[in-house]
DNA sequence: TCGTCGTATGAACGTTCGTTCAGTCGTTCA
DNA sequence: TGAACGACTGAACGAACGTTCATACGACGA
């Protein structure tokens, strides 16, 4: 990558101007872990569940067919990432849906993929 | 995992009511790799910059400060799951996104974050 | 209080991912 | 027609991820 290419490709104005309106790059960071939570099937697949009822850790399991642990190991990341809820009650521990942008989010994806569908390569 | 747990524990009604609902295997596995695409911070950093504007590959690597052949690695992935567009002009390759579902997931998972980081844990 | 149940956690394994490096393709201009 | 340039691709290495296995924790029933 020589000099010569910067200045005979690059569009300074237009590098400069969306880098003004670039978000900070602690939030791209997290926002990067919070779709990369998304992008497992397992866990997705757990978060679309979660969207229709709240569901404990066995009924998950059940539900996506792996095992309780593996169940317990995908809630601890979506936890973490604030994506879902947990609520104890007594031995059981019932999770929902953190905040109503995580159902947006996966509808969101769903309209683009269903509209991707539809359309030749 | 024996057979007691699952009737003890599983509430069967809720499963069925939710498997009824779920998206097809096929779309969440599809879904699934469009948020796997958005989980990098090189590739959402190209997609959000593309959000502002049609940039080239040049342009993406200055950027988003890594080499062309990175970023043209990345533009496959995203090319692929049509988050992106290409547009040939001569020997320069111009990038969009593809559609208006793309910079919407983007925002509502960006809405997701602010709120999560003025909450507590 | 002891055993069981649902859940949570740590370590470790195999796999997948993203980058780098080297090379190729198509285009542009001497 | 060459050489230079922007962009694309394949192979390969190191790092990160997700599962499994084993174990630990708190809550409930006998």
């Amino acid at each position: 990558m020589s000099d010569r290419c910067e200045v005979l490709c690059v569009d300074d104005a237009k590098v400069a101007h969306v880098r003004r309106t670039a978000p900070a790059a602690a939030t791209l960071v997290a926002l990067a872990e919070t779709f990369r939570a998304l992008g497992d099937p397992t866990r997705l697949q757990i978060v679309t569940a979660l969207a229709q009822a709240e569901l404990c850790v066995c009924d998950l399991a059940t539900l996506v067919g792996v095992s309780e642990s593996a169940v317990s190991h995908s809630l601890r990341t979506l936890r973490q990432l604030r994506l879902v809820r947990v609520r104890k009650e007594g031995k059981m521990a019932y999770y929902t849906l953190d905040d109503s942008h995580v159902a947006s989010l996966v509808a969101e994806g769903l309209g683009h993929i269903e509209e991707g569908s539809s359309r030749p390569a």
